[in-house]
DNA sequence: CTGCACCCTCCCGTCATGGGAGGGTCAAGA
DNA sequence: TCTTGACCCTCCCATGACGGGAGGGTGCAG
């Protein structure tokens, strides 16, 4: 299997399987005389795995640590299961910040008449004084993580 | 006001508030003698309301319509509420990603023992051979935000 | 043999942000 | 007055998870 065909396989695209084999989270594919990379289907579950991994928000550092957990019969379950957890935990802080958001914007639009006069609580909202002064550090937590979040 | 004061007022690192500038977000502030920038009260109230454009999740690009919208006293509120409404939209398909996401995991993770054990359905599942296959393809929607997302 | 689809590497761009080097400015205190 | 330390400046690099594209090789079908 060359590349391409790895990549209709996995739905992973044919750049990051490259990027993937890159950064050492999966190991380098053989190469067939032409210097292809050949994909074998061991291979090709792996790649799946990963894929199902990074569908579900993990970051790549932690996909190869569940690789780790995967390829290793005498894990804990325990091990995976903190994984997962710590994970659903950050998920859920995204989603509270989302919330957040979306809580904030559906009320200020609501209260926008949205016409032609210039007048708009969303505007008055975001330009008023009173501003919660938040330090400027966004250190912890809730970093970006590829498209999906 | 040196820089720093207006990051302390505003909530916005110094770091970004010299980015801000440099891709034209706002306009560059004024300079002393030393080629310090100095932050008019006006500068503050703006960079206020960047930053809580920015907390609602606003990409930079739409803070930059929306300081449009709210310096143009001949706005019509139907623009401001259209872009807000369609960014609610934008969030509201990332909760949903993310409750998608949560909830395969809980599950997963509710059915496993946690324990010594190695056995574990997280890894059962993510190993699985059914994988739906998904075009590798990720081009609308969904791109990832600063850290809040 | 030609054409086309595929593959290779290498480099750059994205977006919002932080880090740090190397050096200038300023005000308070000795 | 001199020093110290807290600021500030610009410039460059790194992050994460990708995508785009240039410039060139490979492989197979017609």
């Amino acid at each position: 299997m060359n590349i391409g065909d790895a990549s209709k396989a996995t739905g992973i695209s044919v750049k990051m399987l490259r990027y993937y084999e890159e950064i050492g989270l999966v190991r380098p594919a053989l190469r067939a005389n032409s210097g292809y990379r050949v994909y074998s289907d061991k291979n090709i579950s792996t790649l799946r795995f990963v894929r199902r991994a990074r569908d579900l928000g993990f970051q790549v550092k932690q996909i190869a640590s569940l690789l780790d957990l995967w390829q290793n019969g005498s894990r804990a379950s325990a091990d995976v299961k903190s994984l997962a957890t710590a994970h659903v935990q950050e998920l859920e802080q995204r989603r509270r910040e989302l919330d957040e958001m979306i809580a904030t914007l559906e009320h200020l639009a609501h209260h926008c008449h949205g016409d032609h006069r210039p007048d708009c609580p969303i505007l008055q909202n975001l330009g008023e004084e009173d501003a919660p002064p938040r330090k400027p550090v966004r250190k912890s937590g809730a970093r970006p993580t590829f498209a999906v979040v």
